[in-house]
DNA sequence: CTGGTCACCTGGAAGC
DNA sequence: TGCTTCCAGGTGACCA
């Protein structure tokens, strides 16, 4: 999916809509990860007030309550010109007077939902961690997540419920900047390594963001633009390539049922 | 609480 | 060419 840079990316993609009304919303099959409620119908004529995002959330602000949008691992929102015929997996349509946002998601992990409340207090929102790119999210911060967890750093880095957004890709590329290996235990990370890898996470998600993310099949901009940043990956899916740094081959071991790469020269 | 496993779904690539 | 198997950007639910 979409990790935190392919959500801003499309954030700022769709930002301009802030003002604009919505003419009518369209949804063709319902069936994502939870059931399309019926009443995002009913935004017709509605205002956009304001879109911002949480994690890996978008919020929609429609003034009488919030769409709340989640790519899942194949989701993307792209803008069409009205009348383009919907392809096999283009679930939803936000309508326009201009042009229609399309929500397209072949796997249909992702999630539109609503709500009248505050979309903080939202079941799946409520107990998200810190956002790494706010000043929140400092040594000190992570070194107190990390404290008694003896779980693995590259997994308590994609736990939402510590920080948010930090997913597959971009934990292992972090961690490889930073020169921690995964599978190295939370707890036993100095504070010096925690200020590295709060800065390579930092790092990592704002160089993904100025790249317009990573396209690896799905992943496009609002615009319909690709990513560039899988051109730049030091680790990730580079299984016995060599180090662009020390030339050592790149390993792949798993962890979670998730793929994690590392170099062995370069992360201790 | 923590940590581990499964499930959801489609499609592309690799293997035979 | 076609069938089978594995793998993929996420994360909620369930278990010990």
């Amino acid at each position: 999916m979409p990790e935190l840079p392919e959500v801003e990316v499309t954030r700022r993609g769709i930002a301009h809509l802030v003002g604009r009304r919505i003419t009518a919303v369209s949804v063709r099959e319902p069936r994502l990860r939870w059931p399309v409620p019926a009443t995002v119908g009913a935004l017709a004529g509605t205002t956009v007030r304001g879109i911002s995002r949480r994690g890996k959330y978008l919020l929609i602000d429609c003034g009488s309550g919030h769409l709340i949008l989640h790519l899942g691992m194949s989701g993307s929102l792209r803008f069409v010109v009205p009348g383009t015929a919907p392809q096999k997996h283009d679930h939803v349509d936000l309508v326009f007077a201009e042009n229609v946002l399309r929500l397209r998601d072949p796997r249909r992990f992702g999630a539109l939902l609503w709500t009248d409340a505050a979309p903080e207090s939202h079941p799946l929102l409520a107990h998200l961690g810190v956002e790494p790119l706010s000043r929140d999210f400092d040594a000190r911060r992570l070194h107190a997540l990390a404290r008694g967890r003896r779980t693995a750093i590259k997994q308590l880095l994609m736990d939402g419920r510590s920080v948010v957004g930090v997913g597959n890709i971009y934990a292992s590329e972090a961690l490889f900047l930073a020169r921690i290996r995964p599978r190295t235990a939370a707890y036993r990370l100095s504070f010096e390594q925690c200020a590295r890898l709060v800065d390579a996470i930092k790092r990592t998600l704002r160089s993904a963001i100025r790249a317009g993310g990573s396209s690896l099949r799905d992943f496009v901009g609002s615009d319909g633009e690709l990513g560039s940043f899988q051109t730049r990956y030091h680790v990730y899916d580079r299984t016995e390539l060599p180090c662009r740094r020390c030339r050592a081959p790149i390993r792949r071991i798993v962890q979670g049922q998730r793929a994690s790469f590392y170099c062995p020269g370069c992360q201790k």
